[in-house]
DNA sequence: TTGAAAGCGTTACCAG
DNA sequence: CTGGTAACGCTTTCAA
């Protein structure tokens, strides 16, 4: 059993009142006193009891992270810049995976929930925004993490998803391709984003999504580099054939390249690819790998920040949406 | 304020105690109230606190997980498999990155001491055991990942790494390589395991560690690339040059070949190259890269079963030494 | 400067 | 079947 109070009040001969207002710096206390129960702190290598002290406080100073995966960069990142700036101002975070399934992630935001945690910070799985909205109305503060639900008035940090399409797009236009195709993602709002980004800068550019120049296949977040290669494979039997493929992640750009090369065709000469994400290793790929930059860093810091800042506030503030600038990183597979 | 049991007994005319049996599916309850109570909640919303259930019952199920860094795919992949592992006998793990920061860990560790988990899960960042001794004596059940400490009886799981650097200089030899070095990682037991098992290898071949051939900058976990990079051009000035390199890990090594492509130099025609750790994009790069196979999966898992051991047990069972075999994976960067 | 009493939300124990 | 009482480890309030 753990030391507790009780413990070293006994001891000492004092009371347990006494042992809490030294432990919290009260100043109300003597200095004699102060030390004798600091001392025994030490011997008995005594810690609060954080759970029993939530209980009465009613702030457990917890932030819960859930993300879709942990192995996903992109997800590691946010969490180690958010951890990190939360931290500062004695927030701690706990961590957990759904692995993008929606069932799994319920069961987790229940655990959290259970806990009575500060806050929320959610990057979801689900693909309709109900236990959000019940979240909205009786929980904690929440903050949702890259992927958002049109309609529903929520905190909400990530990269701005149209821009990031637009600017890949746009590059793969500048640099001379024609008959630019898509990858697309997922259903969520940065797969929808990108292609939205996507097709709005071929029509201002007045030209056309061919027929089948948008995938049918949704790049998975998991194991998308096989879903890559297979749709690019698909690509190619298109006439005409694209010569710019604007792909949703670069998994899936790195599973084009594949397919793109075991063609008989080159990269960037026929097709010149981007992806999106830039992984810390696309300097080193076979073909260095152009990327959109998503700036997760900072959107660690900014989800931080907006956390923070609804864990201070006394009445809730009004919904607020963060959107981070994407940057474009050119390399080989783009660069004519 | 959240929901609680009292508000729900109130309501409906019943004890506190009943809802509470309710819950927990106790069966000296009538269907009536049963089903009353069941349905109040349902209709509230109503989470049990879990700090406070926890506080009474005296387990939070709750395990810790500490690691060095969640953006190593190592270290994120362990804690996918242990979560899961965890959660099908109904404990859910807290994650938490100490930045390979030993005195961050020591803030982690307090932190989670101070949520009285019911057992810790560290993969540490320090250089010494004196905080596992302590834990040890005093604090919930221990298991060490990855790292561990001559001296020190503690549960462990982790590679063999002495077989590992063994593996590894064994094919180099079996592939003809006659002047072996090695890119030597950190003064950790894997860093140092991996080196024995070369020196080892070396020996029972009676084939020498020429001066200067392992490295003397001891590749980080962190920003190994570059240290790879440099590294490897110390090695590229001796003479006789290497003609087969065994690295910490796969970072170093990509470092080592960058180092090794830009003296002029092929690989692994001139040089062959075998890291360690076997990331997953090691098969797209420039020079698909050699690795020994860590079996990270496993790992988590045999990390997972330890851990419910330790938790299920009445009487601190003996600490127990677990080493996962690791397997040799073989790219082009050794295929001669 | 100190501490007694009450309470946080829950469960264990035992009497009715 | 039901529930009163005590307890878990701590903080808050207020009186001494």
């Amino acid at each position: 059993m753990p030391v507790t109070m009780k413990d070293i009040a006994r001891d000492l001969g004092v009371s347990v009142v006494t042992v809490s207002k030294v432990l919290r710096n009260h100043d109300d206390i003597s200095e004699a006193t102060r030390k004798r129960v600091l001392d025994r702190v030490k011997e008995l290598n005594y810690r609060p009891n954080l759970a029993a002290r939530g209980l009465v406080t009613g702030h457990t100073y917890l932030v819960g992270l859930v993300v879709p995966d942990l192995l996903h960069p992109f997800f590691a990142e946010v969490a180690k810049a958010l951890s990190k700036a939360l931290l500062k101002k004695g927030y701690y975070l706990i961590i957990s995976s759904s692995e993008e399934d929606a069932e799994l992630e319920a069961r987790e935001i229940d655990q959290l929930l259970g806990r009575r945690l500060d806050a929320l910070v959610i990057a979801t799985s689900m693909a309709t925004p109900g236990i959000f909205e019940r979240l909205e109305r009786q929980g904690p503060p929440l903050v949702l993490l890259d992927r958002s639900f049109p309609g529903l008035a929520t905190n909400f940090v990530g990269v701005d998803d149209e821009l990031a399409g637009a600017m890949a797009t746009e590059h793969l236009v500048a640099i001379g391709c024609k008959r630019i195709a898509h990858l697309r993602g997922p259903d969520h709002s940065p797969g929808v984003g990108r292609l939205e980004g996507y097709r709005a800068t071929l029509a201002k550019h007045g030209m056309k999504v061919l027929p089948g120049y948008v995938s049918a296949t949704r790049a998975s977040d998991v194991a998308s580099r096989e879903n890559g290669k297979t749709a690019m494979r698909e690509l190619l039997a298109l006439k005409p054939r694209p010569d710019g493929v604007f792909c949703f992640n670069d998994p899936t750009a790195m599973g084009a390249v594949d397919a793109i090369l075991e063609a008989g065709l080159r990269v960037p000469q026929d097709i010149a690819v981007v992806g999106c994400g830039n992984l810390h290793y696309n300097d080193s790929l076979r073909v260095p790998l152009s990327s959109i930059d998503q700036n997760t860093q900072q959107i660690g810091e900014r989800a931080a920040r907006l956390t923070l800042a609804l864990l201070e506030a006394k009445v809730p503030p009004k919904k607020k949406s963060i959107f981070v600038e994407p940057t474009l990183v050119v390399r080989a597979s783009s660069k004519r």
